[in-house]
RNA sequence: GGGCGUAUAGCUCAGCUGGCUAGAGCGCUACGUUGACAUCGUAGAGGUCACAGGUUCAAGUCCUGUUACGCCCACCA
């Protein structure tokens, strides 16, 4: 339609800037009940608050969009959930942070209320960063329906829960070993816990026995907790030690007497045998403790400085002054035996990453077995897909082995929990509302963080409401996240989905690949090697960026990225664009470029039929590449429909015919816009802008409508393929000899070293007369295609009037580069021999296949005729080859 | 200690349930600005599919073992 020239090159920025505002206010984004189409939802792994994007959101939110996209075009009601999630720990220390770089009172200074006022209004200023960002990248969320995991509607969802986990019986609040980060000064889950290979020392050193009769040796890596050891544990059936059990030791540093006992824990064959024993500060001897009622003496306080049981001496020390200066102590007394180096494994904080202290602590927990029994059905069942499936066996190991989960962190940024403690009757009390009567306050401690997110797939949808929303779009179609959460998040959201929506919360799982650096490295803002994504949208366009990652993201595997492989996305984009530009060089946009109905089909050409089918074959092919979540597949066939089938061959090829006769002409135009549009709807969930851009710029679409609601295209049907198929069977194999032969001959040229400008002569000769024909109806294309002045074909031998002629052999037949004392004999034959050579070991290896009886018998019948036919060509082939040999001699 | 994954061209990776002469992108070499595109075109070089066995008419593909790297899980002092 427009007149307007385009631009040589694809300028990405302004078209991203004028669609994304376009698609949002147009409301096509939003997805609403609708009875007359089936339902495909999606819920984002909702980013922290805090966050900002990374290249791992955008492949995650990529996919999802792809997926969001295809199906809204296939003609599903389609609603993408976006979201944030309040991220704990993570944005009470980012906020605190930010108040200390500020100058400004911090957590313990502004007291509970405040600090919470300060961390919302932080959230309304700096928070949902990410969320803006993403409409960079062009994803098609609904965000009228944007969600907080702090809404009150999600709170109160969260409320419901541990009330109702709590009626049940499967939350509780015990007295339990924890992981607790002395940073965060916040208990932690154990998924919470990051184990990390550490080079440390394992100290050996002497306790004295009360009775002066000599001593025992222990072995750890953690001399610092001796100050609060209550036991030595040696192995009951240990014959060294038997006589000792029962004794004590006088505990150095401490003036403590404390018993030896026998116990299972320790193992004869580690260290000496004698095993100190800790009940505070170890979840083994914490079992150990329990079993010999032995003394629970906690030794530090929560930021994990020793604390005056430690000692007055040590009182107030950090742990690891601490442990330095009991070595010296012992050192001091001449008890230490000797330290060994060792590389051994230790739990890490996530976020503070630092080592944790497993401490005894009252916590509330989720007894988490009943929850997990449907959770693990429904993966073994297969009404929930994990794609690659491998992930399922992660997912069977951790849920059969599941470990009561704790719920409670000391912090304030969360869902409070809803328990009232009456510290005058001792009652606890558990409910929506605040319990009536005096005495009662509430439960200081939050929620983890994950406790709202395990809700998401139905809390964004406004359960516990039940809402339209829910019955239309519950369970989720498809859920895109990475493998990393796999049990922080995807297996807890399967259980709460089974217990409190009675249904699974989506039906199938993709788990995308990690993103690392070129060297392999995962990316991190300290390493620096974490490239913004804004900056390479603004660089190379984001459809670039999409594609691009897509394109480059391996099957199960991490993806090795760095921004110059954007330059295939951009690349591709350019090509794109300079396809419709070219086309739109011959004029505006044709009638027929949605059905080829303006036109004759029986008039189609060769070419025409030929790209027309590719066309089918790609789209069937995406089509089920996307069906099996093979994204970078998809990508991959789409690219090489693209840059390949249609530009390289199909737009060189209709050039004769665009600058022929008029009839020619429109009908090709009709076909270059019919191709031209399948691809940019096949291209549109993957690269929405240009290929936006580009619907209207070709007049495909007018003013108001979009690409996103255009059908997405479906193979011909089968009633469709003769009267555009008709009739030749084997046309396309014939234009893919041309195709070939083309080839053959830009490489004769190439090497006699003629300047692709020159025009020359070419001879044809085909293998039959049926070739001869086709290829003769051809030759305005071929000339054109090899720039050259004269092609000749026919089945007769050739021979130049000056003697042989270069020649390549092809399926067609031979072509010849007939130039008068070009020829070098010795190079020709050369080329030939080894032609020969080649055909002779292909049809060695093929005879003696085809002479073996147990082949015979065994192999499928397709197999054995494919490898005859094979065989057949090759001998032809040899034929010709030898030919050509005795016309040089 | 257990589990999972990966090893194919200089680099990054495809190669589905075994079946013609193993492919792509980038990089490299040569030539080239023909009226879509130098973010391009044409032609080309480059691989004993990690190693060793085995199954099979047939193995890059399946099995076993070995080596290397990566990840996850595990309370071991």
């Amino acid at each position: 339609m427009s007149n307007n020239e385009m631009p040589k090159a694809y300028e990405p920025g302004a078209v991203e800037n004028k669609w994304y505002p376009k698609w949002e206010a147009s409301g096509c984004f939003h997805g609403k009940v609708n009875p007359d189409k089936p339902a495909y939802s999606i819920v984002i792994p909702p980013p922290n608050v805090t966050g900002i994007l990374h290249l791992g959101h955008v492949l995650n939110n990529t996919l999802q969009d792809i997926l969001i996209r295809w199906k809204k075009m296939q003609g599903y009601e389609v609603c993408w959930y976006p979201g944030t999630d309040h991220a704990g720990i993570a944005t009470e220390s980012k906020v605190e942070k930010t108040l200390r770089e500020a100058g400004k009172p911090g957590r313990d200074e502004l007291g509970r209320e405040k600090f919470i006022e300060t961390v919302w209004n932080w959230k309304k200023e700096c928070g949902g960063t990410i969320i803006r960002q993403l409409r960079k990248l062009g994803t098609a969320c609904d965000w009228e329906r944007e969600r907080f995991t702090m809404d009150a509607g999600l709170s109160d969802a969260v409320r419901k829960v541990f009330v109702e986990l709590y009626n049940k019986g499967y939350i509780y609040r015990g007295q339990r070993m924890i992981n607790w980060c002395p940073v965060a000064q916040t208990a932690l889950s154990d998924e919470e816990v990051i184990h990390k290979d550490v080079s440390g020392k394992f100290y050996h050193y002497k306790y004295p026995l009360s009775d002066g009769t000599g001593h025992l040796v222990i072995a750890t890596t953690r001399p610092e907790t001796m100050l609060g050891d209550s036991a030595v544990a040696v192995h009951p059936g240990d014959e060294r030690y038997k006589s000792l059990i029962g004794k004590t030791i006088d505990l150095p540093l401490t003036g403590r007497k404390i018993p030896i006992i026998a116990d299972q824990h320790a193992d004869p064959e580690k260290g000496t045998g004698c095993v100190k024993i800790t009940p505070a500060h170890d979840p083994n001897d914490f079992e150990v403790g329990k079993r010999h009622n032995l003394e629970f003496i906690t030794v530090m306080n929560n930021d994990a400085t020793m604390n005056a049981k430690a000692g007055a001496e040590f009182e107030g020390m950090d742990r690891f002054a601490c442990r330095k200066k009991v070595i010296e102590l012992l050192d001091e007394l001449d008890l230490m035996v000797k330290i060994e180096e060792i590389t051994h494994n230790v739990g890490f904080s996530e976020r503070a990453d630092v080592p944790i202290e497993t401490m005894i602590s009252a916590q509330w927990f989720v007894n988490m077995q009943e929850l997990a029994k449907p959770a693990i059905a429904a993966v073994r069942d297969g009404k929930i897909n994990f794609h690659p499936a491998r992930w399922s066996k992660t997912y069977f190991h951790w849920m059969e082995n599941i470990q009561d989960w704790c719920i409670s962190r000391q912090i304030w940024w969360g869902h409070r929990i809803p328990a009232w403690y009456n510290d005058a009757t001792d009652e606890i009390f558990v409910g929506l509302e605040v319990p009536e009567g005096d005495n009662w306050r509430q439960e200081e401690d939050v929620l983890d963080t994950w406790f709202s997110s395990w809700l998401w797939p139905f809390s964004v949808q406004g359960w516990p409401e039940k809402t339209e929303e829910l019955k239309y779009f519950y369970p989720t179609s498809d859920l895109v996240t990475g493998p990393d959460i796999i049990f922080f998040w995807v297996a807890r959201m399967i259980m709460a989905g089974y217990e409190f929506m009675d249904e699974l919360p989506f039906k199938n799982v993709y788990f995308t690949s990690i993103i690392r650096d070129a060297q392999g490295r995962k990316l991190s803002k300290s390493l620096g090697n974490s490239p913004d994504p804004l900056d390479v949208i603004d660089t190379y366009g984001a459809d670039a960026l999409r594609f691009s990652i897509i394109y480059i993201a391996p099957v199960g595997m991490d993806i090795r990225y760095s921004n110059e492989k954007c330059e295939l996305g951009r690349n591709f984009a350019n090509k794109l664009w300079n396809a419709c530009r070219f086309r739109q060089m011959h004029g505006s946009v044709t009638a027929g470029f949605r059905n080829l109905d303006s036109i004759d089909h029986a008039k189609l050409t060769a070419d025409e039929k030929w790209i027309i089918s590719w066309m089918d074959e790609t789209i069937i092919m995406i089509n089920k590449a996307l069906d099996d979540f093979k994204f970078h597949l998809a990508a991959h066939e789409i690219y090489e429909m693209v840059w390949s089938s249609f530009c390289d061959w199909f737009i060189e090829a209709s050039k004769v015919r665009l600058y022929g006769d008029e009839a020619s002409k429109q009908q090709t135009l009709v076909v270059l816009d019919f191709i031209l549009f399948k691809i940019l709807r096949l291209l549109h969930p993957f690269m929405p802008f240009i290929t936006e851009e580009l619907a209207h710029q070709m007049g495909f679409l007018t003013e108001g409508e979009s690409i996103m609601n255009e059908a997405y295209p479906k193979p011909l049907k089968d009633k469709e393929i003769p009267s555009i198929m008709n009739p030749e069977p084997n046309i396309i194999d014939l234009v893919e000899a041309k195709f070939q032969l083309i080839r053959a001959g830009r490489a004769l040229r190439a090497q006699y070293e003629i300047p692709p400008g020159k025009k020359i002569n070419y001879h044809l000769k085909t293998v039959d007369t049926e070739t001869e024909q086709f290829m003769q109806g051809e030759v305005a294309g071929i000339k054109l295609m090899l720039n050259a002045a004269e092609v000749t074909i026919s089945t007769a031998e050739f021979m130049h009037e000056d003697g042989p002629a270069p020649a390549q052999i092809v399926n067609a037949g031979t072509i010849y580069l007939p130039l008068a004392g070009l020829i070098n004999i010795d190079d020709e034959l050369k080329k030939l021999k080894k032609q020969q050579n080649q055909i002779f070991g292909w049809m060695k290896g093929s005879q003696a296949k085809l002479s073996n009886e147990k082949f015979l018998s065994k192999a499928p019948e397709k197999v054995i005729n494919e490898a005859r036919e094979h065989l057949n060509e090759l001998e032809m082939k040899l034929k010709r080859v030898e030919e050509s040999i005795a016309t040089l001699k």
